[in-house]
DNA sequence: ACGGGTGTTCCGAATACTGGAACGGATCGG
DNA sequence: CCGATCCGTTCCAGTATTCGGAACACCCGT
């Protein structure tokens, strides 16, 4: 086992990350030999770390029960993510506005390989709206591909790293109408790309639609996406993309010439 | 060097999250070098670390400029901490309704130490209004003695860990009646454990106010609190107290029993 | 009292880590 | 055009750091 990964590279940190990570949602309270389990490691190197990760305020440990749990260490990294994006500030204002003078819910999410990663959110302000929720929050990852945010990213991906993406991608079926061939899949994201807007009726889950629009950066990569979300039973597909879609596309353009885009 | 910290500690892991937590806000893009000097180690150590780190996601290495940024493998760290929380899963619809019925913004936060870091947050729906920002969103650490939070939350801490802490807080001037006398600290505390509520009167920044209660644990610990804040202009300090102190309290104490508190 | 679970400590063995040196590229100013 | 100087990266031998088995103290249900 002397260099599988090269030489360039700390066992320590990865292994130390590995116990970070084993606390995802649904187990927040771990032990010392649970963990090591989990990863493959001896009790003592296992609690070396964690008594490393205490020590540092990244997890805590729990009087009772001599478990552990994250610690509000971990927050910092977290937030530290969101806000070293500049794109976020600089998006908030617009989002917000976009929200309010839609009344609908607005997202802008990024692309991480095969999954989006919502970085903003705000919710409608219409009270008594019916709420789109399943649990989606700042942090939350939705697939790719059957999402309208997801399309958009993908669509603007430079054309061998779509490919490469593409082939990684397993598409199962998520609502009535998701998009479950690959040639299918491509063909969509080329009229995405050629729109400048991608639309999911149904693909995520029933009863869910939305239309999303690219955020470009200076270099022309679209760095995020921003969509409208509503509830199928409120507004019609066709109500949405001519209502609508212009002003999420304005909004967009907004944000993406505030980040020094200049359309050519 | 042979232990400084006890043998039960791993110099690498430590290392690799020092060099994630450079990237503060502000710092969004550093190079190996600048790294390496932040935390006194060599180049090549440094570019192992950031290598693992790069390699596992944490990281992402600019193309164009070869410098690093946070990697969106962070934000699910940041994540699964929050949603660690059991708390905020039952505090979130509470906090709404409050926010909904006042018309005002609600944050939730917790204690880590001398600071007070924000876990939740319901921003006022009623449109238009003077916001109050100071740039604060989930995540955000404000010191814990000049909030109205964080004085809930220190008035509840056992006695002991209470005179340790207050002994390491630096009672510096932040708005017009911030409290800066150690002892004057220490009987607003008392008052507010008396009382269940904290109030905080331009003690943070000029023109802010708020009032705090507490949320409790099944063992009468205040696991976290919840706030009220409103800016001085809006809101008179005995309106605030008088008018919606009450709702306030009854919100925490719901919070407080769906968390298995029971009074006695 | 027992067996099996836990978190924790200790230790010698060994391996994964360290940092100086060197390489290749980019960027600068002369 | 060319050194000078920064950068990220790779290589390497020496050793500090990490490894995991064993043992301890503790808690539990039997």
């Amino acid at each position: 086992m002397t260099d599988a990964e090269g030489s360039a590279y700390s066992q320590s940190l990865e292994r130390g990350l590995a116990v970070l990570s084993s606390f995802r949602s649904g187990r927040p309270l771990l032990g010392v030999s649970e963990l090591g389990r989990d990863i493959g490691l001896s009790r003592s190197t296992t609690h070396r770390y964690v008594a490393t990760l205490a020590a540092l305020g990244y997890l805590q440990q729990d009087t009772e029960t001599k478990k552990y749990r994250l610690g509000p260490r971990v927050l910092d990294l977290g937030f530290s993510a969101i806000n070293s994006m500049e794109l976020r500030e600089v998006a908030a204002p617009h989002l917000r506005t976009l929200s309010d003078e839609t009344g609908y819910t607005v997202n802008m999410a990024i692309l991480d390989r095969l999954d989006i990663v919502y970085v903003e959110r705000c919710r409608s302000s219409r009270a008594g709206q019916r709420e789109i929720d399943l649990n989606l929050h700042v942090g939350s990852r939705l697939p790719a591909y059957c999402t309208s945010l997801g399309k958009v990213l993908l669509a603007y991906l430079p054309p061998e790293e779509q490919a490469e993406t593409l082939a990684e991608i397993e598409l199962s079926r998520r609502g009535p109408n998701t998009i479950t061939s690959r040639t299918a899949l491509s063909a969509e994201l080329k009229r995405v790309r050629a729109e400048g807007l991608a639309i999911s009726n149904e693909e995520l889950a029933y009863g869910l639609r939305s239309i999303a629009a690219p955020i470009l950066s200076r270099d022309g990569a679209a760095s995020a996406a921003i969509n409208l979300a509503v509830h199928s039973s409120m507004v019609s597909m066709n109500d949405l993309v001519a209502r609508l879609s212009p002003t999420l596309q304005r909004t967009a353009s907004e944000i993406s010439a505030h980040l020094g885009y200049r359309a050519q």
